[in-house]
Order: structure tokens, then C-alpha cells, then sequence
DNA sequence: GCGCTGATTCGACAACTGTCTATGTTGACC
DNA sequence: GGTCAACATAGACAGTTGTCGAATCAGCGC
């Protein structure tokens, strides 16, 4: 595989989601499309993580330090095992400035989970 | 069904979602928001039921029997069992027709979720 | 260097989840 | 009624998950 050329494309626009799988009602998953998007639907599957995802998506600039998103009613550590497994699944990114950890949003997963349902909504029969 | 005319009205526009949550980004979530929204994530938190739900949602006429879709690698009263949980997540409804039992993908719900998502794709800074 | 604050990692443990086999229930057909 | 097929429920069990306290790591200011 030698064509310098004919590199597979990126679409450099900010549309450009994670190519991850069709909508749900175009045909039935293989697995590893179903493992994909298991994972990330599993992310947001519990309370304490959609509400810190929320805080950080919410907050101000698109991105929150730990300490400003922390009142969710756990001990701290709690707190981070969650920002973790949101980080694994590649909802948030996180980056150190100073004593601070800010967490930010990866708006090209989220899109892709968007479109795998509300294609399927619109879809519906 | 015999009272036709004091029935709480439903919006009969198919746009009508139900009333679950903000965006994501909106704000943040209060824990009851949180709560109801991981109970809809995680019901598609695993790849079976992911499998089984893209299996319904595709197929022709919006439903599917259970004999259908119940090739998804692991035992019948498994697919029972996921179907169960996806019932109770209010993303499928099921409706007995003689031997068979046949599941359909609410819309509303599904709507819901991708408002959810969407929205807060959209208004990524 | 030293202590302080913010954040992560570690180890432990209870609770939950996914899976199975065995059994029950429901309807169709003879 | 008896039998068969489709699906659900019950019980058991291993693996995973959420939570905590304790310990550790990473910068900052003195």
C-alpha cells in the first residue's frame, strides 16, 4: 500500500463525527457496533455521571475544574472514578493547568450518539 | 376502552417527546433528571440490548416477534430477560397476538434521548 | 525543602447485573 | 383433553460496578 495520494480522507470539518455505526433502525448491529455503542450508552448510565457530564457541559467555556463540579453528593475520589470512566468512554477529556484538572466536552462522540438516535426517532414508523 | 371522551389528552402530533430532561448542556441536572435519564442510557448499556433493540427498531413494519431477533448468541430466556429491561426502560412495547410476542420501539422515548444529545452536540462550544 | 491543596490511585466490600438451567404459563392444533 | 411451541419467570452463581477511607501524586507558595 504505497499511494501517498490517496489517503484516506478526514473530513476536516467540525461535522465530522467518530465513525462509529449507523442509526439504530438502519439494520440490526454486528456485535463489535453493538460493543461500541454499549459503551458509550453504558458511560452515561448512571446518575452521578450524567449529572457531572452535565455540569461540565453546561459550564461556562464549554469546560469545568473538578473542584467546581464536585458537589454531587460522593466523596472526591468517587468523583474522579466516575471523570475516568466518561474519560475511557471519550464523552470528556481532561487537562491539567496548574493545581487544576479541567474536563471538557468531545463534542464528536456525543454527536455520534445523537445521530445513532435521532435518525432512528425521525425513522420511526 | 369505552370512555372516549374524558381521557387525558395526549398530543396527537408525533413530535411530542416525553417530558424527561433538558439538554445536557442546558444545565445541570438535578438528580432526579439524572436518575431518569441513566435509566434510559443504561437500559442500551449492554451490547445484547443494543443488539436486540437495533434488531426491533429495523426491522420492517417497526416490530418484530421475539423468534425473530432472538439469534443474538446467548440463551432464550436471556433475550427474555434484556427485553424485560428494555420494556421497563419504556423503549419497547410488547403486545401478545395469538402465539407470538411481538415488540415495537416507542418513538417518544427515542426522541427524547436524542434531544438529549443532540441539542447538547449543537451548542458544543 | 516543607507544608498545603487539588486530584488520582489503591484496596476492600456490598450491591447489582448478565448468564445459565429448570420450570411455569399461554395459546394453537389435533 | 393432550401435546407442542413460544415466551416468561424463578433460582443460582460468577463477574462487574459503585462506593468509601487511606495512601499517593502533582503543583504552588513559603
Amino acid at each position: 500500500m504505497s499511494n501517498p495520494q490517496s489517503l484516506p480522507l478526514i473530513e476536516p470539518d467540525s461535522d465530522a463525527v467518530v465513525p462509529c455505526c449507523p442509526p439504530l433502525t438502519e439494520r440490526p448491529f454486528t456485535v463489535d457496533e453493538a460493543e461500541t455503542a454499549a459503551r458509550m450508552f453504558k458511560a452515561l448510565g448512571d446518575p452521578v455521571r450524567v449529572r457531572l457530564f452535565s455540569a461540565v457541559a453546561s459550564h461556562p467555556g464549554g469546560e469545568a475544574c473538578v473542584c467546581d463540579i464536585s458537589d454531587v453528593g460522593v466523596s472526591q475520589p468517587t468523583v474522579s472514578h466516575h471523570l475516568k470512566k466518561l474519560k475511557e468512554a471519550g464523552l470528556l477529556t481532561s487537562e491539567r493547568r496548574g493545581t487544576w484538572v479541567y474536563y471538557r466536552v468531545e463534542p464528536s462522540v456525543l454527536a455520534a450518539m445523537g445521530r445513532l438516535l435521532t435518525a432512528s426517532a425521525s425513522a420511526g414508523a
